[in-house]
RNA sequence: GGAUGGGUGGCCGAGCGGUUUAAGGCACUGGUCUUGAAAACCAGCAGAGGUUAAUGCCUCUCGCGGGUUCGAAUCCCGCCCCAUCCGCCA
C-alpha cells in the first residue's frame, strides 16, 4: 500500500514510477477523491466540534436548572445535517484507497527495467552443469519406474495437479523439509513457526495476494483462505503491533503446505509435480527496520542458496525485471536449480525486499530512536519443498534409474543412500 | 454448539449517563540533589487522522460494529476474543 501523502506530494513522479511497474495510475482520480474527502472530513469534524461544545453547554445549563430547549434543538439538527456527509468520507476514502490498493509496490532503482522475464539480469551462477552419458529423465519418468511417484492414484483421490508419494520418495520429501528447516533454524538465525493454512481476508490483503489476485487462491465455505505460501501468516503476525526496534531483526521459518488454484496456467507443466495446487514450502519471513532491509535481502538470497549448495545443485541467481516482479516486491532474487531432465533452469525459490509496503497494509510498525516507523517485510523460499525433491532426482539419477540420496539427506533417511524400485502393492 | 464471568493506555487498575480534557499506581524518559548510584522530589509519558508557514488547534479511538441520547467507557442490540464448566472431537 502506498503512502497517499507520496501521491499527493509527487503525483507525476508516482505515476512515471507505476508505469515503470507496468501499471496505469490515474494520479488526477486518486487527488480528486482524497481533495474531496478532506474537504467532507474537515467540514465534519468542525461539526462535530461545535456538537462537542453544545452537550458540555447543555450539561453546565442543566445543573443550573437552565431552559436547554434552544441548544438541543441546535444539536439535534446539526446531527441529523451530519449524517449523510459522514457517509460520503466513509465512501470517499473507502473509494480512494481502493484505486490505491491495486497499485503494485515500486521498484528499487536497480531493478532491471523489462516486461517479462526475457530482461530479467543474471546475477550469479553456481555449480557445474552435470553432463550424463545417457539421455537424463525427466523426475516423472523416474518417479514412475521406481513406483513411487504416482499420478494415477493423485487423480483418482484429487485430480490433475496433485501427486501421491510412496515409500522411500514420501520419506525424501519429508527429508527435505527437516534439512531445510534445521538449517535455517540452527545456522541461519530463524525461529521455527508453526502457522494456519487458512487465514482471514485480511492476511492476503496485508500480503498484496488481494484484492487483485483471488483467482489464484482457494476460498473456503466459512470465508477462510487456503494460504498460497506462508508468507501472508509468517508476515502478517506481527499486524496492528508496534514493535521494538531493538529486537528486529525478527527472522521466521514455516514449513507448510500451499494451495494455489493455478488458474491461468492451463496446459503449463501439466507433466509430473512441478506445478501443483498443492505443495510444500519451507518460507523465510524477516522484518527490519527500514535501513536493514537491503543487507537483508543479501542475506536472505545466501540463506536460500546454501540450501541449494548443500545439497549439490547447480544454480543461478537472476534479479527480476520490473514487469517480472510480484506485486508487493520492490526487489527480487530468484533462484533457478538446473533439472538435467529438463535440460533447464526452473524457479526454486523468490527472495524479495517489500520495504514498508505491506507493513502499511498490515499496520505493522516499530520504534525507533526518531519515533514509530512502519517495518520492512522481506520474504524468500527457503526452499519449495517439492521442487527440491524434483531437482534431487533428476541431479542424483543414475543410469540405471535409480536415485542417490544427497550426503546432507542420509541422517535423515534412515540409513537409505539411494531410492530403488518399490513394489507399492 | 450450550451456560456463566470477563475484555479500560506499555502493564496493573478505578470509573458504570454530563467538572473523565480516562483517577491512582507500576514501568519508562528527562531534570534537581549526589563523587557515583539508589532513594526522594519535580516534570514528561498513547496512537491514527484533519488543519496550520509554525507554536498550536481540532476530530476519532475504553475488544469490534450498530443503536438510544443534546451528551455513552458507562444504557440497548449484534459480533469477536479470553477464562471456566458442559457437549463434541484429533
Amino acid at each position: 500500500m502506498h503512502d497517499i501523502r507520496a501521491i499527493r506530494d509527487d503525483p507525476e513522479g508516482f505515476a512515471a514510477a507505476c508505469s515503470r511497474r507496468g501499471a496505469v495510475v490515474d494520479t488526477a482520480a486518486i487527488l480528486a477523491l482524497d481533495a474531496e474527502w478532506r474537504r467532507v472530513v474537515t467540514a465534519n469534524q468542525e461539526a462535530q466540534e461545535r456538537r462537542n461544545a453544545l452537550a458540555r453547554e447543555i450539561g453546565e445549563a442543566k445543573r443550573t436548572d437552565k431552559d436547554t430547549a434552544d441548544l438541543e434543538a441546535e444539536a439535534t439538527a446539526l446531527k441529523a445535517r451530519m449524517a449523510d456527509s459522514e457517509s460520503d468520507a466513509a465512501r470517499l476514502q473507502s473509494e480512494r484507497d481502493g484505486l490505491i490498493a491495486v497499485l503494485p509496490n515500486l521498484a528499487d532503482a536497480d531493478v532491471p527495467d523489462g516486461q517479462d522475464e526475457s530482461a530479467n539480469r543474471l546475477h550469479r551462477a553456481w555449480g557445474e552443469i552435470p553432463s550424463f552419458s545417457y539421455d537424463a529423465q525427466e523426475h516423472w519418468a523416474l518417479g514412475e519406474s521406481l513406483g513411487t511417484l504416482d499420478f494415477t492414484r493423485a487423480a483418482l483421490l484429487s485430480g490433475s495437479r496433485f501427486t501421491v508419494l510412496h515409500g522411500a520418495m514420501a520419506r525424501l520429501h519429508r527429508a527435505l523439509a527437516s534439512f531445510m528447516l534445521d538449517l535455517h533454524t540452527s545456522e541461519h538465525g530463524y525461529r521455527e513457526t508453526g502457522v494456519p493454512h487458512l487465514v482471514l481476508e485480511r492476511v492476503l490483503f496485508g500480503a498484496g495476494q488481494l484484492p487483485k489476485f483471488g483467482e489464484d487462491v482457494f476460498r473456503t465455505t466459512t470465508d477462510h483462505w487456503l494460504i498460497p505460501t506462508s508468507e501472508g501468516p509468517l508476515a502478517a503476525l506481527y499486524a496492528d503491533d508496534t514493535l521494538d526496534g531493538a529486537k528486529l531483526p525478527l527472522r521466521l521459518t514455516a514449513r507448510t503446505s500451499c494451495f494455489r488454484s493455478e488458474a491461468g496456467a492451463a496446459g503449463r507443466d501439466t507433466r509430473g509435480m512441478l506445478r501443483q495446487h498443492e505443495f510444500e514450502k519451507v518460507e523465510m519471513v524477516s522484518l527490519t527496520a527500514e535501513e536493514d532491509s537491503e543487507r537483508e535481502l543479501e542475506r536472505m538470497l545466501s540463506c536460500a542458496e546454501a540450501v541449494l549448495q548443500k545439497l549439490e545443485l547447480p544454480h543461478r541467481v537472476q534479479v527480476l525485471c520490473c514487469g517480472d516482479m510480484g506485486f508487493s516486491a520492490a526487489k527480487t532474487y530468484d533462484l533457478e536449480v538446473w533439472l538435467p531432465g529438463q535440460k533447464n533452469y526452473r524457479e526454486i525459490s523468490s527472495c524479495s525486499n517489500c520495504r514498508d509496503f505491506q507493513a502499511r497494509r498490515l499496520g505493522m510498525r516499530y520504534r525507533a530512536q526518531e519515533g514509530r516507523k512502519f517495518v520492512h517485510t522481506l520474504n524468500g523460499s527457503g526452499v519449495a519443498v517439492g521442487r527440491a525433491l524434483v531437482a534431487v532426482l533428476e541431479n542424483y539419477q543414475q543410469e540405471n534409474g535409480e536415485v542417490a540420496v544427497p550426503e546432507v539427506l542420509r541422517p535423515y533417511m534412515g540409513g537409505v543412500e539411494k531410492l530403488t524400485s518399490e513394489s507399492v502393492l
